[in-house]
DNA sequence: TTGATATCATTTGCATACGAATGAATTTGC
DNA sequence: GCAAATTCATTCGTATGCAAATGATATCAA
């Protein structure tokens, strides 16, 4: 084999390489497509609310009264996210806002009494949205995704 | 068993069930979380481009010259999304618009010389990006999850 | 106690993301 | 061949999502 055969074969290998790079193998991009069809699916069955919504109110629903900061920790927003979530709740009287008593940079957030009957209300459809978004697979490979997707998040 | 006792355990179950749900357990909620870790990793290896600006670059990479729509249709992203994305693409020299000679309707979308240059240089990072995404699972762990969300979505 | 740090909330700027409406151009169906 | 339907691109409005800067307050440490 001549020097010039090697050449060759080095360059269609990086040639290869460079052709071989597939955008829709990659993990992140099926990563925002699965994401992008489930809040699809969810936009289906809940018009009125968006998913970050639903979480925040879920949330408040499940702890309680907390501060806006806590409260982005825990649906997982940053600060800045957090806000404009809540501020549209809170004007369309699904959550109150108090300033907290003793730490005053604190801005407290609960759900009102009609925030509480909407997630009651709509938990049960919550569920219905996960079914379908997972109804792709099976019962088994549902759980072994879950576990998988649940490491990488 | 009395009949006062009855209401009291369906009461219960529905209290019960009410609290049973959990947002952090929902599959929408893990796959926005692992759909933030994954840009958030993009950010830290490819801080000039966003995920959906390198995927438009690599799929023009990939097929050559397309329409805007067409694109669109291949990263999935929907129209109005996908002019804001080249729009920018353009305004930084990596991509160049033509009209289409027969199809009038239609607007052609091309790398520049430079648009080439910067996909070959950012193909090996994305790589990277790939790996590190996965890096929670094991090579098995890795390629059950990728066949599971493909069929997500 | 006070000066440095840290935390909480807000604001601004930029970049997706998508529904709905619009207008231009093309294709279809009869 | 022409009216109806479709396709392509654009624009507007609304809603995340995050970095960076700012101001107010609280905590820590010397």
């Amino acid at each position: 084999m001549s020097g010039e055969d090697n050449l060759l074969r080095l360059v269609e290998a990086e040639e290869l390489d460079k052709n071989n790079y597939h955008l829709q193998d990659q993990v992140g991009f099926i990563l925002r497509k699965a994401h992008q069809r489930h809040v699809a699916i969810f936009a289906s069955h809940i018009g009125d609310l968006t998913p970050p919504q639903f979480a925040a109110l879920a949330k408040l629903y499940d702890i309680g009264e907390t501060s806006q900061n806590q409260l982005g920790t825990l649906i997982a927003m940053d600060a800045a996210t957090v806000k404009g979530v809540i501020d549209r709740l809170k004007a369309r009287g699904l959550v109150e806002l108090f300033k907290h008593e003793v730490d005053k940079r604190r801005l407290l957030v609960n759900l009102t009494a009609e925030g509480r009957d909407a997630i009651e209300r709509l938990i049960p459809l919550a569920r219905t949205i996960t079914e379908e978004t997972l109804a792709p697979l099976t019962a088994k490979e549902a759980a072994t995704f879950l576990r998988l997707l649940a490491k990488l998040a």
